[in-house]
DNA sequence: ATGGTTGCGAAGCAA
């Protein structure tokens, strides 16, 4: 028989700022496993106790002021591994892994870039080859395998409010999208994306200028996972009510319900 | 309106 291992990924935009909506938000959907991006929170700050009175365990890779990203699960967590250990662990922590339910889950919060002519540009497509040849190195296609999180891409036109609007912009730039491309090719699958053809279904829109009320957003949180996990996906979905109400982040949960043997 | 908002941290940077 097939069970169903829901996973979510939430860049929370400080998890000290986010905590009650977290909380609140976890308490309610209790997916299997979360995974949080820029907690802003060094380890020893992270909130350990409060996930463990929700009935969640917790691994926290955070360096205090930026970035800093977890995962949190009822369903097992062994194996953490934070960060890669190579010359990437530069650009901060960004990168947590460990094994949830028998899948290996990684919480990843991709380098923004800012412009495609800066360095922090370079950086962002080092930092996702890197990611790419780390899983390689790691593991098969064939293994149950998830990787979450914030990648700071729009996969294609249709994860972005109006693509005019980002002509020689990051997030939608060729070489981003070619490097998560790359992520893809290994044998990663967008299920969200499987699960919905349609534009205009977004995880993040600007705090400025009522821009989630007016629709202008981009999808770049992801859920993507191997092929065991990702053709049985059943459900997936983004949580805009997380983006409404007091004190919102501004990225919503991204939800997928996976089949695991 | 060369803007707008939020978080961190105490001014300006990052997103």
């Amino acid at each position: 028989m097939t069970e169903r291992l829901r996973v979510a990924t939430w860049n929370v935009n400080s998890l000290t700022a986010r905590m009650p909506r977290v909380e609140e938000w976890l308490s309610t959907v209790r997916p299997d496993v979360l995974c949080l991006q820029e907690t802003k929170q060094a380890d020893a700050a992270f909130p350990y106790g409060a996930f463990e009175a929700l009935g969640y365990e917790a691994a926290h890779h955070g360096d205090g002021r930026w970035n800093g990203v977890a995962i949190v699960s009822k369903v097992g967590l062994d194996g953490v591994v934070s960060g890669f250990g190579t010359e990437l662990d530069a650009e901060g922590t960004r990168l947590i892994a460990a094994t949830c339910g028998g899948v290996r889950v990684h919480s990843v919060y991709v380098p923004n870039g800012r412009s495609l002519d800066s360095e922090h540009f370079t950086a962002k497509l080092a930092w996702l080859a890197g990611l790419r040849d780390l899983l390689a190195d790691r593991h098969q296609p064939s293994d149950p395998l998830v990787v979450c999180g914030d990648f700071n891409v729009a996969p294609d036109d249709r994860d972005v409010w109006d693509p005019t609007q980002f002509e020689g912009m990051t997030h939608v730039s060729p070489p981003e999208r070619a490097a998560l491309g790359a992520l893809l090719d290994w044998g990663l699958v967008d299920v969200f994306r499987s699960c919905y053809g349609d534009g205009g279904l977004f995880s993040w829109w600007d705090y400025r200028g009522g821009s989630f009320h007016q629709g202008r957003g981009m999808r770049i949180d992801l859920v993507l996972a191997t092929r065991p996990l990702a053709d049985g996906v059943t459900f997936a979905l983004v949580d805009r009510n997380a983006r409404k109400g007091e004190k919102p982040s501004d990225h919503a949960p991204v939800l997928a319900d996976l089949a695991i043997d």
